[in-house]
DNA sequence: ATGACAATCAGAGATTGA
C-alpha cells in the first residue's frame, strides 16, 4: 500500500498538478494539507472518477487537511483532540483496510512564527496535543502512522543552509525537543529509516530562485508505530514536481508498506 | 532590516505562510 503525504498549498490553485501527480504517483492513499477550502467547495468529481474516496477537514481561507483513498475510509475523526476551542483545521484521521487495517493520521503542524509570540505558543501546545494522542496511538500497539507537514526541520542536514534557520519557529531548540519527544515515544521516522543522506528537501520557497539554487528543507514528515514500520518497504520524495508550472511550494512524500 | 513569491478573500491590500 502506497500512502503519501502532499501539502498542496491550495486546491483550487492546485487541482491541476495534483490530478497530474496522482495519476502518475498512483498512491493508494494521499493526505493533503493546506486545502485552503470549506469542505463544501473541495471537489470531490475529479478523485472519484479515478476511483478515490474523499474525506476533509476544512475551513475558509487557510489550513485544511483532507484524505484521498482508493480503499473506504472507515471511523473518520477531525480536529486533534485536547482542545475543543481550536478551530484551526488541522488534522484528519481514518482506518483503511487492506491486507490489514492501518489507522492513518493526516497532519498540518502550526508553522509557528514569529517568535516570541502567540503563535509560537500555539504550535508548542499543539505539539503537546500531538504527544498526547500519539501516546494513544502507540498503546493500540497497531499499524499506524502520522504523516504530513510538521514544519518541523529535524537536523542541520535536513537544510541547505541551516545557518538561515536558526531563529526560525522550524528549526528552534525547543520546536525540535518537541519533535523528539514524540518520535522518541518509539516511532519510526520512514525517511530516515531509508536514507541517512543529507540535502534531500521536501520544500523550498517560491522567492528567490529557491528551487533552482536547491535552497530546501526537508520538513514534511510520516511517523509510524513499530507494527507499521514492521511493514515499511520504501519511503521517498517527488522532489522532481516541484520544477513544473503553478506548483506547490512543497513536493509529496510517500512509504510503501506491506499492507 | 527588508523584501523577494504565492494564495486567499475580495474586489485593494492585508494576512498568512516558512
Amino acid at each position: 500500500m502506497k500512502i503519501a503525504t502532499f501539502n498542496i498549498n491550495g486546491i483550487k490553485a492546485r487541482i491541476n498538478a495534483l490530478l497530474e501527480w496522482l495519476d502518475e504517483a498512483q498512491p493508494d492513499v494521499a493526505l493533503l494539507q493546506e486545502i485552503k477550502s470549506v469542505d463544501e467547495n473541495f471537489p470531490h468529481e475529479p478523485f472519484e472518477e479515478r476511483g478515490y474516496n474523499v474525506a476533509t477537514h476544512g475551513q475558509k481561507s487557510f489550513n485544511g487537511v483532507a484524505i484521498l483513498s482508493k480503499l473506504p475510509l472507515e471511523d473518520v475523526t477531525r480536529g486533534l483532540p485536547g482542545d475543543d476551542s481550536d478551530e484551526q483545521a488541522r488534522w484528519i484521521e481514518a482506518t483503511v483496510v487492506g491486507k490489514q487495517a492501518i489507522r492513518i493520521c493526516g497532519l498540518y503542524l502550526p508553522n509557528g512564527n514569529p517568535v516570541p509570540g502567540p503563535k509560537y505558543d500555539y504550535k508548542l501546545a499543539w505539539m503537546e496535543r500531538l504527544k498526547t494522542r500519539a501516546e494513544a496511538l502507540l498503546a493500540a500497539e497497531e499499524p499506524a502512522l502520522m504523516a504530513g507537514d510538521y514544519n518541523i526541520i529535524p537536523q542541520a542536514e535536513d537544510a541547505k543552509r541551516p545557518e538561515a534557520w536558526t531563529k526560525d519557529a522550524l528549526f528552534l531548540p525547543e520546536s525540535r525537543a518537541a519533535y523528539r519527544r514524540i518520535l522518541n515515544l518509539g516511532f519510526t521516522e520512514a525517511f530516515r529509516a531509508r536514507s541517512q543522506a543529507a540535502g534531500q528537501y521536501s520544500f523550498w520557497d517560491y522567492q528567490a530562485n529557491a528551487y533552482g539554487r536547491d535552497d530546501g528543507i526537508r520538513i514534511d514528515h510520516i511517523l509510524l508505530t513499530p507494527q507499521a514500520a514492521d511493514l515499511l518497504i520504501d519511503c521517498r520524495i517527488d522532489a522532481e514536481i516541484r520544477g513544473r508550472d503553478k506548483p506547490s511550494d512543497h513536493v509529496p512524500v510517500w512509504v510503501e508498506l506491506d499492507a
